[in-house]
Parts: C-alpha cells; sequence; structure tokens
DNA sequence: CGTTCAATTGACATTCTTCAAATCGCGTGG
DNA sequence: CCACGCGATTTGAAGAATGTCAATTGAACG
C-alpha cells in the first residue's frame, strides 16, 4: 500500500489531522516493538521485505519514540541518520526560506514515510514537528546506504514510496499554483477525508491537527481567505466549522468544487473546458439540501 | 551527480532551455551507442554501477532515441515501459486535469532523468513531449523491477535521483503557492542560467525552448503576466528579452529579486523578516546600473 | 510579401491579501 | 464556578497584484 493516496481526488496527500476516534470495527494500534506485529506494516518500508530481510529490518529500526506536541523530529541542517514512519499524531514538515519565513511542505499522518527527501544528502532540507503528541518508528537510513546491497526489496520499497510521493509533491503544486482558494480548501477537505477513510476513521467528522495559518501556508492562501471560505462552505451547508473540528454535510458538492465547477447546486452538466487556469466561484446565498 | 541541482538558488529545476552553443572548451554530444562513452555518464544513472553491473546497463538501455519537435515521448495512460535520461533538447512534462486543463508539471535538459514518476505503478500519470528536436536514452523499467536484484548500485543511484527530484518539486510548490509573480520569473530565470551553467552551456545568454503560456502555466501566472514582467526586467535593465532570446545582464538583481527583495538598487541591507507571505515588488523607472 | 500565430500592450474586473478590530475559546486563578 | 486574559479565529474594509478580455504589434515562414 502506499503512504500517499493515488486517489485522483485529491493534490493534498499531506493534508492530515489528529486521529482520536476509530471506527469500532477497524481498530488500529501502533505496534509495540515488532515490525511484525505493527498495525501499520502494510503501509511500512517493511512490507516489502522477504522474512529473512524483515528479522534484520526490525533489530535495525528504533521502535516506537515518543514525541510531545511541538516537539521536533528533526530539524533543518541537522545530520540525516535516519527516516522515520508515523505511528500515531500527525508531523509537520517545514522549511525556513532565505527570508526568514516558514515555508510547510507538508503534514503526514500515521502510515507516512517521513524524511526520504534527505536521502542521499548530509543534512536534512526541512524541520519535522509534532503537532500533537505523536509517535514514530525510526528507520536508520544506513539501511539504504550504497553499501547496503543486502536488501533489494527495501530498497524497492523505498523506490515505490518515492515515486508515490513524488507525483503527489507534483499534484500539490499544480494545486498551489492554479487553483482557486475554494478549490484548494475543497481538495484539502476532500483529500483529508479520503485519507481517513483509508485508514479506517471517521472521515465525515474530524478534527484538523493544524492551525488556520498553517493551512493557509501550505495552500498558498493568507490565513484569513481559508478561514472566510471555510465559512463559506458553511453557508453553503457543505461543511460545519468549529474552529479545528470539521463536519461534511455534503461530499459531493465539496468534490465538485475540487473540480472549479460552482454548478454543483443548480446543474452538474455546464462543465468548463479550455481554460488554462480555471476561475473561481461566486459565494451564493445558502439554500442547497443536505 | 544530480540532475537535479541542489543549489540554493532555484526552485525551479525543471525549467530548461533549449542548448545550441557550447562553450569552446566544455563541448559535449552525445554519445552514439555505449554508455561508457557517454558523455551524460556522470548525470546518468549509469554513474552509480559497478563496471560488472554497467555493461548489463548498456546492453539493456535503448541508446539515442531522436525526436522530433512537438514528438511525443510518451502519453497518460500510456503502460509504463520505460524511463529516459535526455540527452539533447528538452521535454516538456505535463497533465491534462479533469477540467481539460494542461498542467505543467517541468522542464527537462539533457542529463535528467525522466518519467520516475511513473516507477511502480501501470500507465503514466503525465505525458512527455519534445519542445524542439531532441533526443533520449531509453531504461527499460524492468531493471528497476522488484525481481531485479542484482544492480543494487542502479536502485541506489535510482534512490537519490528521485529523492533529488522531490525536494525539487517541494521547492517548486513552495514557489508556485507563496511568491510574486516577478519572484517566480527572477528564480526562473536565475534557475535555468544556473543549469546552463553547470552543463558549460553559455548561461548569460540563452534560448528559452517553451512559449511565454507554457511558462505562465509552469509558474502558475497568466500568461500576460509572463510577459509583462519580463518587460519589467528589461526596463530595469536587469535583462534583454528578445521573444525567446534571453540576455542577463544583472545576474545579482535578479537574485535579490528572487527573495523578494526590491531594494536591490538602493540598499542591499534592508532585508524584512518575519513575513509568512513575502510581499511583492513595485515597478520602478528605469535607472540601473549594469 | 502576405499569412498566421505568438507576444506584447492596454483597460478593466476580481480575487486575494493586508491591515485592523471584534469575537470566540479555553486555560488559569481567584 | 465564574471572571480574566491571551492567542486563535473570525469578520470588515480597502488596496494591490494578477487575471481576463481585447486589440495591436511583430516575427517567422511559406
Amino acid at each position: 500500500m502506499q503512504l500517499q493516496s493515488e486517489s485522483n481526488t485529491g493534490n493534498l496527500d499531506h493534508a492530515v489531522v489528529s486521529f482520536p476516534p476509530l471506527r469500532e470495527s477497524a481498530r488500529k494500534l501502533p505496534s509495540q516493538h515488532s515490525c511484525m506485529a505493527c498495525t501499520h506494516k502494510s503501509s511500512c518500508l517493511a512490507q516489502e521485505l522477504r522474512s529473512d530481510e524483515i528479522d534484520y529490518f526490525n533489530t535495525a529500526v528504533i521502535h516506537s519514540h515518543r514525541l510531545n506536541s511541538g516537539e521536533h523530529l528533526y530539524r533543518m541542517w541537522d545530520p540525516v541518520r535516519s527516516v522515520f514512519t508515523v505511528l500515531s499524531g500527525s508531523i509537520k514538515i517545514y522549511r525556513l526560506s532565505e527570508n526568514g519565513s516558514e515555508d510547510i511542505i507538508g503534514f503526514y499522518q500515521p502510515g507516512e514515510l517521513v524524511a526520504i527527501d534527505a536521502i542521499g544528502i548530509d543534512t536534512h532540507p526541512s524541520s519535522a514537528v509534532a503537532l500533537e503528541p505523536s509517535s514514530v518508528c525510526e528507520i536508520p537510513i544506513s539501511l539504504f546506504s550504497k553499501q547496503s546491497e543486502q536488501m533489494p526489496h527495501l530498497q524497492y520499497g523505498l523506490i515505490r514510496q518515492l515515486s508515490n510521493q513524488l507525483r503527489n509533491e507534483e499534484r500539490h503544486s499544480v494545486l498551489r499554483g492554479q487553483k482557486s482558494a475554494e478549490q484548494r480548501l475543497a481538495m484539502f477537505l476532500v483529500n483529508v477525508s479520503k485519507r481517513l477513510k483509508r485508514n479506517a476513521y471517521r472521515y465525515d467528522e474530524f478534527h484538523l491537527s493544524m492551525s488556520r495559518s498553517d493551512i493557509g501556508n501550505y495552500l498558498g492562501l493568507a490565513m484569513e481567505t481559508v478561514s472566510r471560505t471555510f465559512t463559506r462552505f458553511q453557508n453553503l451547508t457543505l461543511i460545519t466549522v468549529h474552529r479545528k473540528q470539521i463536519t461534511i454535510h455534503n461530499m459531493d458538492g465539496l468534490e465538485s468544487l475540487t473540480l472549479g465547477n460552482d454548478e454543483f447546486k443548480k446543474d452538474e452538466l455546464s462543465v468548463q473546458f479550455g481554460h488554462t487556469i480555471p476561475r473561481p466561484v461566486q459565494p451564493i446565498g445558502a439554500s442547497i439540501a443536505i
């Protein structure tokens, strides 16, 4: 399985939330101290390994690091020693630009691999901080070193992860460059929701772990625009927002906005073609069936 | 060596130009039919290989495909069979979005690896088209397959390429999301220039191989904005533009704009801190020393 | 030398940002 | 248990950068 989705919905595969309420039917808890018993095995690099490889992998990995909210996993310029699999909570990746501003690269959720953009270089190109109490597994970078020829499956797994993440980054890049505020926010929400669903969490009602300004930074919008757009969605009865608590009432409507389609309340047929940069959407009154 | 630069200048490592005039001292020509003799060996995956591996690699690779201008290397949804190293010319990667618009992912120049975002999936997530007469080497995807355990160095090389490209994509994403039109264009030009320099081409005077609307799409700007910003740069005597021909007169000034710094003509000292989204720059008259 | 399309330029529309102020929540302490 | 205070969020109003539409210019090429 991929860490990052290949779903056609979203260009926001690093968007993340916190994960308190699990659906009863599919409860997952982080493993204690073995890759073999880990609930994230299927999404971790361990998935790719043969049984003999996994033993070695298991002993090389440092299991279940705990992080407090706001604690850093690593900082920019730190020497690269490991990559990490998120077990619980959520991790924000950001970078300080030359002029001192913070650029948010992505948010990572349980089962996802952090810091693979640091492979092959000496120091981390970005910082990783926990947005809430979190835990991670630490995978020594030496496992991927040039010399380490004994685990080809591990390498192949990493390659797939990287390729996936690259695709996601490409999509997110397009998103930031070309979409309206409404489209970006809609994609963000839809993506978060889909990822929750994939992990068997509640996906129609959840708690965002990051601030409005984090979201804005991530989407290339001002904090105020994020806030305003949330309320607009609420006025359209697409969602209910209360601080970081989100409830989605009309997923189809949101997905429609995702495409830059503001006709979802009247007539689904009018789709526009040929616009290199699709134009946004005008706020309307507030009268849509849930 | 990396296909994509790790230079601190640019978030635009897929920006590309055509490469007619080589500097006399460092003339490079694409190899004919051997990786060992290829001038791009140092930037190709072949670099990572041991001598026994390179033999195999050499026989597996299909050397020197030729492409006419406008000819496709592959199209979105095509089955993934190979990745490609650009030997000459330039390749544009783009994607058709759900509403029919074209999203440009990047531009690739000689020595760079194309289609590594297709590894691990069945069909290409994007299309690749030659912007000018070009040539590529074709590397069968089977070399990276799960079963192919005999070339760990090749895998490691690929991993590094992927990680690099991921970092570049992250940077480009930030660029599209947060920077002003002037910053984006300045970064674009500086990046193109640095990449030319790296490959021993003339870097103060070159020919862009893509149209204004391609640049705009790639940077998340309207074609007209690209055009206007080019003329603004020209009025500032930073560059000379004549259609696709670019001459850079004041690299420092361009790099200053890159940082969102509009003070480069007066006082380099005034740098701003603390702005999450640095604010753009006002057009001024036209009186800067070359 | 004319045709054609890309690029430029102008004028205007619009989204989004910015600046500012008001509210809201929530933790703390009385 | 309620008042207080601080940060996060929301909301308002205004301005600015960029997009859109439209007309013009200019090159390249047959």
